[in-house]
DNA sequence: GTCTATACATGGATAGAC
DNA sequence: GTCTATCCATGTATAGAC
């Protein structure tokens, strides 16, 4: 790995662990182990710099997403399948945790990556339970849309709860309870009989 | 309003705005129009004075979430309330941002008063889904401590979607996805007849 | 109780040698 | 491309006068 990928993840590691505001150039520098004049041969300094780490993380984000509810199974199968994926719960999302960052929320540059990941997610996941009520798999009461923004505000949500709890049994829980009130709706036989 | 007074107060909204790291004694003494020498006269130090503003503000969380929970109505009716009580939703909830700050998580006065006030309302609604649960109102199925978790967290995650789009539109979203999950599970003709 | 002065570390960046 | 030196503002706190 080279100097600027170096710096590179080291920023994406330290804005997920510490926040944009909380990471400075010269801790970046040392996790990466590049000198000060290198991050600023490679970077037009620290905004610049993040913006390619925030870019990472939220493509990152998406493509992980889109591996399980592009995966086998029906509409719900898949959903619960993204919901219970394998997290680093007590870290929470690298992406999410960007949106309590003020001075990431007032520059657009670095704001529009956490913008398109979430408004991405929250589409996909509305086509997806449109397509699972289409189908007759999924009740016709339920509101696509309306839904899967509560899917994506559960999981960013529950990160909240297992960081207070300093544990991730509050995560299980609050995903448990949302698979709980969607498998509600699946219509009993399935939509092709 | 003395001194000591403004300065909680200007402590407070400057966590919600900024967190804790993007927060400085400065930034709090300009707020309040307090003196440096004044600051350090009523507090010990920054984490002291923050100690101060995030009880209060947990204190008031925990206050108004009672007022909504213990008003008049059914169970599902008293928790919809609660969901859709008007919020300053992009300024995102001032609790649940604290869970992002690492110098906060990593300091166990600071992280106190979180971690009580996020256990304590997940407590609240479960018991108020028991109650549902056990009067007939809602579906014998529902899980109340997994759904608490989920209605939780739904708030907390509305919010980071809403500030990631710049608009309270995707927090009413989230919400209303899940109130139609929830009064699913509303059985028809209510327990008592 | 409040003010001013002072102190020392860190944040963020530039300049110029190699 | 990388290193060292340097710069100025800010963060956080203490000391001591009033």
């Amino acid at each position: 790995m080279d100097t600027r990928e170096r710096l590179i993840e080291s920023a994406r590691e330290l804005l997920w662990e510490r926040g944009y505001v909380g990471t400075s150039p010269k801790a970046i520098q040392e996790r990466s182990g590049a000198g000060q004049g290198s991050m600023y041969h490679h970077f037009h300094g620290k905004p610049d710099l993040a913006l390619a780490a925030i870019s990472r993380s939220a493509e990152e984000l998406r493509a992980r997403a889109e591996a399980q509810l592009s995966g086998p199974g029906t509409v719900v199968e898949r959903i619960v399948a993204y919901l219970r994926r394998e997290r680093d719960v007590l870290k929470g999302c690298p992406v999410g945790r960007l949106t309590q960052d003020p001075d990431v929320m007032s520059d657009p540059e670095l704001r529009g990556p956490v913008a398109e990941t979430f408004a991405w997610l929250t589409d996909r996941l509305a086509a997806l339970l449109e397509e699972g009520r289409a189908n007759g798999e999924l009740a016709a009461g339920l509101d696509p849309e309306a839904t899967a923004g509560t899917l994506v505000a559960v999981l960013q949500g529950a990160y909240v709860l297992a960081r207070a709890a300093g544990s991730p049994e509050a995560y299980e829980q609050a995903v448990d309870g949302a698979v709980g009130l969607l498998t509600a709706q699946v219509r009993r036989s399935g939509g092709d009989e």
